[in-house]
DNA sequence: TTTATAATTCGCCAAATGACGAAATGTAGA
DNA sequence: TCTACATTTCGTCATTTGGCGAATTATAAA
């Protein structure tokens, strides 16, 4: 991998993991997949809100984005196929995965992965 | 150490580490002693911006600050004594450290240690 | 092909951020 | 004590960011 572009890189990955809502959608991804009306009840913003955050993210090369029929999901990166700088990042998330907020968050997923997509939606929609 | 302050610890070094002229700063400070005066003709620009860079730094446990006499010193955190969270983040700079942006800020530092402390400070106070 | 709906893009606003120069602070030496 | 000077704090400004709802896009089903 060059090294040229590190930098801006990296300036992209701490940028987006350097505001709270971001961060705890990553977190909330790490070997999970979840489309954004999933998203919605866990950090509960606008969707329009999360929508960017995700792009962000994507843009950053931290998730993964894969459409499936009228709703897309999103996953953390696969650690298989990273580069040295993800590589460096995981031991990061380790620590940071076992914080209250993001233990709090995935207990919240537990009980959102229980409902279907559908109707996770139709709450969104409904106002 | 407690896992209940890490998100916020988190948040706060990703702000920090997520802005180009303080990650330029922070690998800078990486196994080196720099002043105030010293760091100003590496990154141009104002010595109050650098200083509130340089306290942001501080305040995310990234750099130590240490007085001496009239100037005050500035230097990565020592590997040694640090926490899960800044262990997972030196292989992280060890990445970005080979960028070619901070070696020619590293390039610059090595011609700025052959000029005295108190040569650089008059240059920005002359004007 | 029309309709319903999941997600994104757009346009707007308030708040936060990064920059500067001026003023203030603190320390060393005269 | 007074002065010089290294750094920080303050006040201001332009830009960026994060939030929202409305409009748009894209896909599945009717």
């Amino acid at each position: 991998m060059k090294n040229e572009n590190n930098f801006h890189r990296t300036i992209k990955i701490f940028k987006a993991l350097g505001e709270p809502n971001r961060l705890r959608i990553f977190l909330a991804l790490q070997g999970r997949n979840l489309c954004l009306c999933q998203i919605i009840p866990i950090i509960k913003l606008a969707p329009s809100t999360i929508s960017k955050h995700l792009s962000l993210l994507v843009e950053a090369g931290l998730i993964e984005r894969r459409k499936e029929g009228k709703m897309v999901n999103y996953k953390g990166i696969s650690l298989k196929k990273t580069d040295s700088i993800n590589r460096s990042l995981i031991n990061f998330i380790k620590v940071i995965i076992k914080d209250k907020i993001a233990i709090k968050d995935i207990e919240n997923i537990q009980r959102i992965l229980n409902k279907s997509k559908e109707e996770l939606c139709q709450i969104y929609h409904r106002k």
